[in-house]
Parts: structure tokens; sequence; C-alpha cells
DNA sequence: GAAATTATTAACCGATCGGTACACATATAA
DNA sequence: TTATATGTGTACCGATCGGTTAATAATTTC
């Protein structure tokens, strides 16, 4: 049972759910995907929502990973970070494998806001929304928790448009919207 | 095979398809929950996904219904009906039976772009938008397709940011943001 | 090199999945 | 009354669900 083996069934969990989906996707199919037997896979993770929990983690440490750091190579201060969030968002939105927010899919499927899976899907939120909150006090917003909650909500309304809506350009949107937001909050 | 009977299973179906998830909710369940025997139920609808599909048409059908209404009750000038949408919204929020936006999960269940599930949840957003962009239209804005697209993200973001975290007031930060974009919008 | 531990496999478990076959009961039409 | 539709319920279909059992193969420990 070495860990790299697991992290690998993690990693190749983590796309097989994200493609397809959580209920969607059965034991047997990651069994057949990842070529492992199905008592090693339950040697590894003993229920399926643990397996679940792990490719989130996984997940949650990808993106943000990727993401903060692609906001500093785009920009070198609080406030064009904020906006700067946008551009990578458009970046994402373009790549093939582009499938929405995970963290949106898991809580849409697991709806109980105490089961473990909806949990972790909402600490992912948390996380972000604190960065963006972050980053607000930092660039010397007004109101930073108003303003860090205002540019999550325009991130996920625009994944949740980018995924359902072929007629607008949500990231471009969603930053010049960030953009007015900002200055309204510097000026004050 | 009366047409009512038909109507009223359908109703109970979007009840338990909103509550409980699409894949989530068996045909089994559903024979159970309404009632009427397997056969009966395979009379009415060829499969379940033609079942799922009549339940989106009829949450479609009573949300823009309610929004649309709950919105003219609110104001009666476009700027204002734009405002009022996210006072609606946090009532919505506030309902002990709010699961989020179904069409945000339908599409997060069936991802496929051409799935007919996919498309009729993105035919939902696309009416929205629509009915955004006229408002915006009227209320005189600059750029009344980017002002809609931007309510609209601000309208989805919300609920997602309503489902998946109880740190911050999506509705009533996104009011806040939708005042500062209008009055952009407006003062141009 | 033998013993003990760990990893892997195929086969299988009851439950549930979406969907059907068929017998029966009811209603209409002649 | 009899023939013909129409609607309903039971029982069942093969496939798949998440998960387990028992035997074997590989590795470690002494």
């Amino acid at each position: 049972m070495r860990p790299n083996k697991r992290d690998e069934l993690v990693r190749k969990a983590l796309e097989v759910f994200y493609r397809d989906g959580f209920h969607a996707t059965g034991m047997d199919k990651l069994v057949v995907e990842t070529g492992v037997s199905k008592t090693s896979m339950y040697k590894h993770f003993r229920t399926k929502e643990e397996l679940i929990l792990a490719a989130l983690r996984l997940r949650d440490e990808n993106f943000r990973n990727w993401f903060l750091r692609r906001i500093e190579e785009l920009s070198n201060t609080p406030a064009g970070q904020l906006i700067a969030g946008f551009d990578a968002l458009g970046e994402w939105f373009r790549e093939d494998k582009f499938r929405g927010c995970m963290f949106i899919k898991a809580g849409a499927e697991y709806q109980d806001k105490d089961h473990p899976i909806h949990v972790q899907a909402a600490e992912h939120k948390r996380l972000l929304l604190e960065h963006f909150t972050r980053l607000a006090r930092a660039a010397g917003a007004r109101d930073p928790e108003r303003l860090g909650c205002q540019i999550l909500l325009l991130k996920e309304g625009a994944i949740v448009t980018a995924v359902l809506l072929n007629s607008c350009e949500p990231a471009q949107d969603a930053k010049a919207a960030a953009q007015v937001l900002l200055d309204a909050a510097l000026a004050g």
C-alpha cells in the first residue's frame, strides 16, 4: 500500500469524477479506469465517499495553487490581482477539459448541508472568499468583506454562466464589473 | 391517461428531483411517492429523461412566473426592477425548501452540452438573460447586453454562494453590486 | 530459508437501477 | 351482450450499484 499508488488513484478518480459526475461514476468504472482491482481500491479507501473527499482535497489544492499563482503572475498589486483573477478564469474556461467548478457540482449532488462532501465543497469557497477579502483589504477597499464577497459572486456566476451559456463572455463581463466595483470601493 | 394526472406526476417528480437530485432519485422512489404503479408511470413518460425534462419545463414556468411577477410587485421602473430582483432572490434563499437552482444542478449532473437536459437548463438561463437585457435597455444603460449579463452573473453567483456559504449575505451584496453597476451604466 | 505479513485477484453479495411482459380490471362501442 | 380498446398492478428482466469474502501472490521479517 505505497502512498504514491494511493495518490495515483486519487488523481485518476478526480479526473473521472470531474468529467462524469459523482453519482454517475461507479466504483466499477473507476476500478476499470485505474487498472487496479476492487479489493485494492477498498484497501486504500474504505468507502466511495472517502475517495470523493480525497479527490476534492486534491482538486482544492490543485485549483487554488494554480489560481493564486496565476494571479500573482498577472499582477503584483492587490487591486490588480483582484481584477486579474478574471483573466485567469477566462483561460480556464477556454481549456478543452473545462467542465465547470467541481465544488459547485459536489454541492449540487450532495445537498445536505451536514454532508461531509458538501462541507468540504463549502470550505473551498470559504478559502477563496478569505483570499479575495484579504486582497480587498490590502487594496484599501472601504468595506473589504463586502468587496471580497462581491468578487466571489462574480467569479461563481461567471463559472456557472460559462457552463450553461454560449451567448455572453462571462469572464470579460465579470472582469469589467469587478473593475467598476473596485473603483467604487476605492473612491469612497 | 387523463392529463391532470400527468401534471400531478410531474409536480411530485419536480419536488423530489429538486430535493434529492436527479441521479439520486430512482423511478422506484417516484413510483412510491406518487402512489402510482410503475406501468402507469411509464405510460405517461417513456423514459426517466422525459420525466426530468417535463419537471424542468414546469420548474422554468413556476420560477420565471414567480420571479418576474415579484419583481414587478417590488418596483415599476426598469432600473428599479433590475435591483429588486435581488430582494426577490433573498426571499427565495430564506425559504425552508430552498435548495439552490434546479437548472444549475441539472447542468451539473448532465454536463454534455448536447444532452437534452443540459440544453433545457441552458434555455432557462438564456430566457433570464434576455429579460435582464431587456430591462437594462429600457433603463437606458449604455451597454444593455453587458449590464444584462453582469446582472445574471451576480444572480447566479448569489445562488451558488447562498447554497455553499453561510459567511456572507449573497443577496444583499449582489444587490449592492448591481446598484453600483447600474449607476455606472447610466452615468456614462 | 521459513514464517508472518501485506497486496492483489476473481468471484460473489443483496439492493437498486431503468425498463417490460403479462394478466386483469374497467370502460366504451356494436 | 359481446368485442375491443384503455388503464392499472404485480412480478420480473438484465445490468449495475457500493461493498465483501476467501484464496493466492508478493514481500518483509527473523
